[in-house]
DNA sequence: CACGATATTGAAAACGGTTTTCAACCTATA
DNA sequence: TATAGGTTGAAAACCGTTTTCAATATCGTG
């Protein structure tokens, strides 16, 4: 398994695209956070200490880490893309707490068969899959108190 | 399980809304459909056959299905809402085809028991879940042919 | 049945996040 | 270092969703 940076530069290099001092900064700042920020979340983040990045090169960047297999683009139904680092091989899924954001990460092998066997029944070719699962967290719930809004 | 016009009506009572013709309308064609077509597709479909009717108001009628419990908005990562009957009481999840846009439902009870199992150890309330698996539909990946587009 | 309070409607505008445009500016290569 | 071509940031365009608003329809009441 290459190292993400490595990834990132092959992945310029094969297309004949240019190592920017931009691509270094947000690459970094991206590999950094292990959050699941949206664009405009980690755009914010970046901004303060280095305001001359405009948000459109941070959405183009994230899009080539998108395309080179470093990041994945994750939509939470919220209307935000969202961009998390790939860091290993294994697929995980999401808990997302509807309450106060928080985003919980799993993976279940039992679960990922039994979606390649209702594939196979239907004669189907998964390329992706998504799981997730929404309501409240541990925090959320636990003293019996919700959100009034 | 009372019927879906009854559902709604019963809403609109309870809420102090309206019973217009316009909802009227609305509520059968889209009891009619069975498919998960966008607000905007229901929305050209319909006005087909009633040029009069609006898109807010089609928009404002969708949400209300969904509030009243005949509808679940759902949210393939397209940028587009889609609404869907709720027929049944069985929770189903999606196939969908990225190549013809085909969407199949299943369910299986084993996923569902699996994924409240994580629930519980994470210590967590689900309120809801959803579950796609993105891949090429049996006619789209048949032939070992693909769309050139 | 007619009235009047209040909800609803359709068109257009506003909104919010994403994507494109474009002129100035870099980067890589020779 | 010259140059071709990719990149940048600001602003505008875009696209689906949501709101606004004046005109209209509905429903409970007199």
């Amino acid at each position: 398994m290459k190292k993400p940076e490595e990834q990132f530069l092959d992945y310029l290099a094969r297309k004949r695209l240019k190592n920017t001092s931009q691509r270094m900064t947000i690459l970094k700042a991206f590999l950094r956070q292990k959050s699941h920020l949206s664009t405009e979340d980690f755009y914010l983040q970046l901004r303060k200490k280095h305001p001359g990045i405009g948000y459109a090169t941070v959405h183009r960047t994230l899009k080539l880490f998108s395309e080179c297999g470093i990041a994945s683009e994750r939509n939470f139904g919220d209307g935000q893309m969202r961009f998390e680092v790939n860091l290993g091989n294994e697929h995980h899924d999401h808990l997302v707490c509807t309450d106060c954001g928080r985003i919980i990460e799993f993976e279940d092998q039992q679960i990922e068969k039994l979606q390649r066997d209702i594939a196979h029944k239907h004669n189907f070719f998964i390329k992706d899959h998504r799981l997730e699962l929404y309501g409240l967290c541990s925090d959320c719930h636990a003293t019996g108190q919700q959100s009034v809004s």
